[in-house]
DNA sequence: CGGCACACTGACACGCGTGTCAGTCGAGGC
DNA sequence: GCCTCGACTGACACGCGTGTCAGTGTGCCG
C-alpha cells in the first residue's frame, strides 16, 4: 500500500469514526483502530485530529461548490425552473451519497473552534450571497416574489439543510433525491399553505 | 445571597460562557471566573459541566414548548392564519430574546453525547409530529397543499431554524420578530419563486 | 550478503482539566 | 465571648488523551 492509498484509508476511517461518535468523542485511538494502523502512523500523515477533520470538511465543501451552478435566465436550452431543479438534485444527491460527511458537516463542523467557525461561515456566506443575488436578479425579471431576498436565502437554505439532515438520519435511500427535489421545488414555488395570506 | 440566587447566578454566567466559547471550549474555570465563585462552589450546586448545560437546555425547551400552541380550525375568534402567525411570532420572539440560548441550542446541543442527542431528538420529533399532524389535518380541510406532510414539517422547521440562527448571529433586534414573521408566513403560503412549477 | 532507507510501531511522558476535601470564614444561637 | 453550622474556598491528586521518538521490520541496491 503506497502513501497515497494509506492516507486515503486513514481519511476514510476517520470520517466514519467522526460520523459515528462525533468529533469530540472520537479519539485518535478510535481512528487508528478503525484504520488498523499504529498511533504513530497517524501522525506521519496528519498534523493532528483537527487536521484530518478540516481536510475532510474542505474536500466535501469543494464538491458541494461544484454541485451548485449559477442560474442563467438567458439560456435558451434550459428553463430557469429546470436549472433550479438540477441544482437541487445535484446537492441532494451529493449529500445522500455521503451520509457520514452529511452528519459531520451538519452537526460537528459548526462549533469546532473559533477559527474553523469563521472559515465555515465564510463558505456559507458565499452560498447565501449567490442565492440572495439570484433572487434579487429574479425579482427584476418578475420570477421571484417581492420581499427580503436575504431572508428568502436563509429560509431556502435552512429548509434544505433540515431535509437533508433528517433524510440522512432516517436512512432515506439515494433514489429519494428526485422525489425530494420535487417537494422542495414546489415548496419554493408555492409554499405549503393554501390559505389567504392576510399580511 | 441565598442558595437560589446563587444557583441562578451560576446558571446565567454558565449560559454566557457556553454561548461565547461553545460547550467544549468552555472550562469550569471560565464559568466560575464569570460567576465570581470558587471552583468548589460550582460543585456544590451542580453535578458537573454537563449538568448545568442540560439544565439550561431543558429550561429553554420547556419555554419553547409553551410558545407553540395547537391550531384550532374551529376557533371562531381567530382564523387559522392568525393562529399560525401568532405561533411564529411567539417562537421568534422567544429566541430573539435569549440570543445566548439560541446559539447554544442550535450549535452546541446537538452532538453533545449520545444520551443527550437521543433526548433532544425526541423533543424535536414531538414538534415535527405536531406540525406534520397539523398539516395532515389541514390537507383534509383543503388549506394545506397536497404532498408529504412530514417533508413539509422538515422544510418549515428548517427554514425557521436557519432564519433564527442567522438573526441571532447578525444581532437582529427583538422588534424584528414581527417583520420576520410576515416573511416566514408568506413564504409558507406562497414560497418565493413565481415561475410555473412544471413538476 | 551487508547496509541503507523508509514506512511503521507502541510504550511512555507530559499537559490539561476535572472533581475533591481539608480548611477558612462569618452569621446566629446560647 | 464562645461554639456551631453551613456556605464557601482553592491547592492538589488523579485520569485521560495526546504527541513523540527510539526501535523494529522489510525491501532494495550494490
Amino acid at each position: 500500500m503506497d502513501k497515497i492509498e494509506r492516507r486515503a484509508q486513514i481519511l476514510a476511517r476517520a470520517r466514519d469514526v467522526f460520523a459515528k461518535r462525533g468529533y469530540h468523542a472520537a479519539k485518535i485511538e478510535d481512528i487508528v483502530a478503525a484504520a488498523k494502523v499504529a498511533r504513530g502512523t497517524f501522525y506521519l500523515y496528519f498534523e493532528d485530529k483537527r487536521g484530518v477533520f478540516v481536510e475532510l470538511v474542505d474536500r466535501f465543501l469543494a464538491r458541494l461548490h461544484l454541485a451548485i451552478l449559477r442560474i442563467d435566465p438567458r439560456d435558451p436550452s434550459r428553463s430557469v425552473a429546470a436549472q433550479i431543479r438540477e441544482n437541487i438534485v445535484r446537492v441532494l444527491t451529493l449529500f445522500l451519497q455521503d451520509r457520514a460527511m452529511t452528519k459531520i458537516l451538519l452537526t460537528d463542523a459548526p462549533g469546532l473552534d473559533a477559527d474553523f467557525d469563521r472559515k465555515l461561515r465564510a463558505v456559507y456566506e458565499e452560498v447565501l450571497n449567490l442565492l440572495a443575488g439570484s433572487f434579487s436578479e429574479g425579482q427584476t425579471l418578475g420570477i421571484v416574489a417581492v420581499g427580503d431576498t436575504r431572508v428568502f436565502a436563509y429560509l431556502t437554505v435552512g429548509a434544505i439543510k433540515e431535509l437533508l439532515y433528517q433524510s440522512v438520519m432516517l436512512d432515506f435511500d439515494e433514489g429519494s433525491a428526485e422525489r425530494l427535489t420535487s417537494e422542495v421545488f414546489s415548496f419554493l414555488c408555492r409554499g405549503c399553505l393554501r390559505i389567504p395570506d392576510e399580511g
